[in-house]
DNA sequence: CCTCATGTTGAGGTAACCTCAGCATGTCCG
DNA sequence: CGGACATGCTGAGGTTACCTCAACATGAGG
C-alpha cells in the first residue's frame, strides 16, 4: 500500500470506467428481470432458495449479506406474488421455513435461465482470454 | 456446483465476482468519505461542480445521469451544509447557477484528494499490467 | 425456574432515485 | 404584438432496498 503510487490519475478514472460498467450491467439485469415484474433484490432471493431449498429468514439474510429484518421484508413481497410459503420451522417453534411454492420454482428457473443468457450476452463481447482475465483480476480485487 | 454447463456457468460467476468487487468497492468509498459526513450522491455533484464551476442544476442533472428533479434535492442538501449556493443565472431569469462556496471549495478538494488516495488503495494491490488490462477490458464492457 | 440467547417481526427511518404538475420565463411566428 | 409552445426549476408524493430498535416467543444452560 505505500508504495510511490503517483499514478494515481489513472486510478480515479479506472473506478469511474469500472461504475460506468456496473451501471450499465445493473440496468440490463433489470430489463432481462421485467418480464416477471420481479425486482433484483427479489430476483436475488428466489436465487437462494433455488439453491439451498428451505432456509429460514436469518439464514437467506446471511446469503444476501443483508440485516435479517430485510430479508423478512423480501419474503414478504413474495409471498404476496404466490411465489414463496412460511411454513413453521418442526424443530424450533420460533423459527420459520421459507420456501418456493410451485409457481416460486417455475419462475426461479426462467429467471435462471434468463440471467444466464443475460451474461452472455453482456460478458459474451469478450473472447475467451479476456474474460479468463477479468476473471481472474477481478477474483483478486474482491479479496 | 455444476461448473461443466457449457461455458455459462461461467459468465454467472463472473457477474456474481463483479458485484462482490462492487460492493466492496462501494463500501470503501462511504468509508472514505465518512470525515465529511457526506454522501456519495453528494459527492459526485461536488465532483461536478469543481470540476465545471457553475452550473444549472439540469445541466449537473446530466453529467451526474440522474433526473433534474433529483439534481434539486442533491443541490438543497449541499446547500443546507453551506456547501454550495444558489445565484439567479443573469442571462436567463427562469435559471438558476448553482457554484461552490468557499467551504464547499475546501471540502471538494479534499474529498478529490481522499478518493484518489482510496483508488491507490483498492487497485493498487495489482501490478501496472493488470491494472492496463483490467482497463481495457472495462473500456471494450462499456460501449 | 430463572436468565440469557436466538428468531422473527412491527414500527419507523434513510438515501437516492423517480414522475407528474405547476409556475415563471423565453422564443418563435403569423 | 400576442398567442402557442418550449424550457427551467421545484413542490408533492411515490418507490426500492436497505437500516436500527424494541417487542415477543421460544429455546437452552445452570
Amino acid at each position: 500500500m505505500n508504495e510511490d503510487t503517483s499514478h494515481t490519475g489513472d486510478d480515479e478514472s479506472l473506478a469511474e470506467t469500472f461504475w460506468a460498467v456496473a451501471s450499465r450491467l445493473r440496468r440490463q439485469t433489470r430489463e432481462s428481470l421485467a418480464p416477471w415484474d420481479i425486482t433484483p433484490s427479489q430476483s436475488r432471493a428466489l436465487g437462494v432458495l433455488g439453491r439451498h431449498g428451505e432456509v429460514r429468514p436469518g439464514t437467506l439474510a446471511e446469503h444476501l449479506h443483508i440485516a435479517a429484518r430485510s430479508a423478512t421484508e423480501v419474503v414478504d413481497d413474495l409471498q404476496t406474488r404466490g411465489l414463496v410459503e412460511r411454513r413453521p420451522d418442526p424443530v424450533d417453534r420460533r423459527a420459520t421455513l421459507v420456501a418456493l411454492t410451485e409457481e416460486g420454482n417455475r419462475v426461479s428457473a426462467a429467471i435462471r435461465t434468463a440471467r444466464r443468457a443475460e451474461a452472455d450476452r453482456f460478458f459474451g463481447h469478450l473472447n475467451d482470454t479476456d474474460r479468463a482475465e477479468l476473471s481472474r483480476i477481478l477474483r483478486t480485487l474482491r479479496a
